[in-house]
DNA sequence: CCGTATCCAACAGGATACTG
DNA sequence: CAGTATCCTGTTGGATACGG
């Protein structure tokens, strides 16, 4: 029986999710991969992400311009978010009219890292994806 | 001055962001990004796959009872639409009573590997994002 | 310029009851 | 067993107006 490179990354893969899972306490929520979805699961926190990894230093409505479609409510929500959990810094500088700064910090850049490889992936498999729901809505 | 490893990698990073960036129509929605969380940015996808990936070929029911809390109903829309995007398939044995098998295809298992690496983040931050937290919350 | 406050619509998703 | 169908609630996020 052949075995493929493909079928040998699926079973290294099984057994780290198997301690992964067994890790887990039996009646506890599986929290790891919710909390990564509550980090950047929402609509704007990885658009945010990205333009802020592209841009380096960011003032608000130039970010604002950056991530189309995007409110000032919401972008506020998304930032100050992001700003709690230590993935970007927000710099006020005390001016008239005011001036504020946002970057990523070390550990945004190590998420920014995650999601390039994550777009990377949806970029690559964008095609698979399209004839696969082609294929799909036909059947039914 | 003095250039970190880290600095290398985030010089690299956003090179790389440079040319996807441009590369998007100037009008045109950032696609890419926008595509990772309508694959699995909804509440139950990630787990989903998890759980397939962990578990091999698993019935409906069977997975229910993996994953925690998921109603009947959303177990439903949430496979339907993987399957949809080609990333499980859905065998039905004509028995009685029924029995039908789900399955990670080759993109899914994919996608599952980016999906690992994510949670081996955010497992890995989450002491960070927790720290960082506690310090705002302190702070307001 | 950079927000906050308020209101409101759309939609995701839970509970429940019913079927092939 | 493996689903639909229906109803209903909570949350997300858009629009707008206002404030430091």
């Amino acid at each position: 029986m052949e075995v493929t490179i493909a079928d040998n990354q699926l079973i290294d893969l099984q057994k780290k999710l198997e301690i992964f899972f067994q890790g887990k306490d039996e009646h506890h929520e599986f929290c790891p991969v919710r909390d990564i979805m509550d980090r950047f699961g929402d609509k704007w926190s990885l658009l945010a992400i990205l333009n802020l990894g592209y841009s380096g230093k960011v003032r608000f409505n130039e970010l604002k311009g950056k991530i189309e479609g995007i409110s000032q409510r919401m972008l506020t929500v998304t930032l100050r978010s992001l700003e709690r959990d230590g993935l970007i810094t927000r710099k006020i500088y005390a001016e008239v009219p005011p001036r504020v700064e946002y970057e990523l910090t070390l550990l945004g850049q190590s998420l920014l890292q995650k999601i390039w490889e994550l777009a990377q992936w949806a970029s690559g498999s964008m095609e698979d994806i399209m004839h696969a729901r082609l294929e799909y809505d036909s059947r039914s």
